[in-house]
DNA sequence: CAAGTGAACTGTATCGTTACAGATTTTCAG
DNA sequence: CTGAAAATCTGTAACGATACAGTTCACTTG
């Protein structure tokens, strides 16, 4: 077990000449201290190559502290200074469909191993409690910086940690004229262009599985397809009967409905690749076959649907890219880079 | 920003009298010592149920501290005890096929959010460094727990866990005659049941695509195979150019080359939904057909393979489940219970 | 009524680190 | 050679919590 402590003090020791510290136990700035013959201050302004430490003592504790395998102890550290170099993902324990989130914390790990941060889940149940983990990390300290998904126009955890100056990033854009760090994936462009493709293969009459309407890329897909209906003189099919966050089942079922009655679409731009597998399935429940009766565009995660339905014209979208600028995005905040720096948007592949 | 500290010393405080906490910051034991008028020990104590502490002035505390919103000061608590509150679940960066990893995140979380604990996302990024992550927790006490997958059969992490003493969980049993918690998905009566229905469907040639060899449960589904053959009467197809490891294109490349030879399997059993996916397609791509030309038999983590290839015979591994299990079983083992009550086995739906 | 008992409470030291205010030595201008 | 400024280095206190060793004080008990 053990590391940061014993959870038992051995016997008091006498004060003014402090006992050599156990070589057996995990090394700390007293370690050292003892080592080199220096104060425990010096060693520790030493490691951070303070200025008023000189350049041959500096060298020599850094070369003692690597012998000995030396690592700031967190809790200390985080004691005093309050940094935790903990970052903490906050994720929704619903939106588990499909599982978008291993590639995003895959990335963020990626990026997070060649620094001090941790990463750390900060997990909640239901939609309406996604301000208490955000919450819960500004009031207890516990991250030094969040990331957050399941962006909203208007975001309330947003403008919680911009108003307390808290280091964050988005998975998504706001729309309340407050300038933070984000990623998002270029959902207009690719509904303009899924519309596009099916323009160009003829369809007359698309329809859109859009993503619920209070998230903010709802917005941006909806626009890119409305644009794209308008620019490419096709007809826009309704189909707000569900949305992404339906289970596949009410997705199926809805889109079979709406494929059996009279105004069913011959083109369909569907907003996940999880969304597109209950879309085909309800399609050809009612007999009708990709690529003859419909052609049907997919924003995909990764590229499995190809190898089942190879006709669904794909596209791209790379989670682990996004989890790593996520990552790039709430250090540089960290860092006090400016929010208009810290913001970038990625394109279907 | 903040919490834990504020990196910068106010003025130096009278010694004696303790200067009245301010009200603004974030609770402590001595914000609620002011309050109640007691010592700061008494409060700990108190807040600790310590049997020296009088009911009443316990009761006091309590309502105090739930009043005033008091959450123990993390760093503090681990600096002081070592103990971490913190979860490591210790992931591959490498196994990224078809994210099993979100459910796990998932399952662990929901059992860690009715308790302190933390979850912390501690990756590796190749095979080879498996013990890395886990050689860091021991030796910085980063986690009190520890939660691995990918087992094997002779692992090295569990033997150092186990020779620490350490808490840990292992997603997946190991065959070195030492006890320790795990949880498994019983994948030698999946294989065993798999060979029984493609038998049953008249199969007479079946293949498995396995597991690596290197990770214990390739024995298990290997085990439970051969005996499926040999009580069923069936002939075993050997398939060792790739395995589950491998990636989709290069099973799919083995799978078509196998299917082109003489002695193509009839029946397909297979380990993993993603890896069905590229069996399937190098199935379709020489022109065979399922429930024709060949049955499969498929451990799946969602239904989604069966919407678009309902031909395919599933079973179901919950891994959202395993996930509530291992987080149970590393917390049962932080408290003290014996290993053997900490095993589990699931079966498929 | 002195001494002992137990219940209830508290002060001190400590975990590892860092901010701050010295302390010591060296170096030089004058 | 003197005094002051640099250049280096160091002790102390504090972050919040807890283990340990008391301290108080009301009661028994003989």
């Amino acid at each position: 077990m053990e590391g940061d402590g014993r959870g038992m003090d051995e016997k008091t020791k006498s004060r003014q000449a402090p006992a050599p510290p156990s070589l057996q136990e995990r090394p700390t700035l007293k370690t050292i201290a003892f080592m080199t013959g220096l104060g425990i201050t010096t060693v520790s302004r030493a490691l951070k190559d303070a200025p008023d430490i000189g350049a041959e003592t500096k060298e020599r504790v850094r070369l003692v502290a690597k012998q000995v395998g030396y690592q700031p102890n967190r809790a200390g550290v985080r004691l005093r200074t309050g940094k935790t170099n903990v970052i903490s993902l906050v994720l929704s324990l619903e939106e588990e469909v499909m599982g978008l989130t291993s590639p995003i914390v895959v990335g963020i790990s990626e990026v997070l191993a060649a620094t001090p941060y941790h990463l750390v889940i900060t997990p909640y149940r239901f939609a309406k409690d996604a301000l208490a983990p955000v919450r819960y990390v500004l009031d207890t300290g516990a991250a030094d910086g969040v990331i957050i998904s399941r962006t909203e126009p208007k975001d309330a955890r947003v403008e919680l940690m911009m108003e307390r100056n808290f280091p964050f990033a988005t998975h998504g854009r706001t729309d309340m004229g407050l300038v933070h760090p984000y990623h998002d994936f270029d959902n207009q462009g690719f509904a303009y262009e899924a519309v596009r493709r099916l323009a160009k293969l003829g369809r007359k009459r698309i329809t859109l599985l859009q993503p619920p309407p209070h998230l903010t890329f709802h917005r941006h897909m909806r626009n890119g397809f409305d644009e794209g209906i308008r620019d490419f003189g096709v007809e826009a099919v309704a189909f707000n009967a569900v949305d992404l966050d339906n289970s596949l089942a009410e997705i199926r079922a809805a889109f079979e409905t709406m494929m059996r009655s009279d105004g069913a679409p011959d083109g369909i731009v569907s907003g996940s690749g999880a969304g597109s597998i209950a879309l085909i399935a309800g399609l050809e429940a009612v007999g009708k076959k990709l690529n003859q009766d419909v052609d049907m565009v997919s924003k995909v995660p990764s590229d499995f649907l190809s190898w089942l339905r190879p006709e669904v014209i794909t596209m791209n979208e790379d989670i682990r890219h996004a989890g790593r600028e996520l990552a790039r995005a709430v250090i540089g905040r960290i860092a006090g880079l400016p929010a208009e720096e810290l913001q970038s948007l990625s394109q279907a592949l």
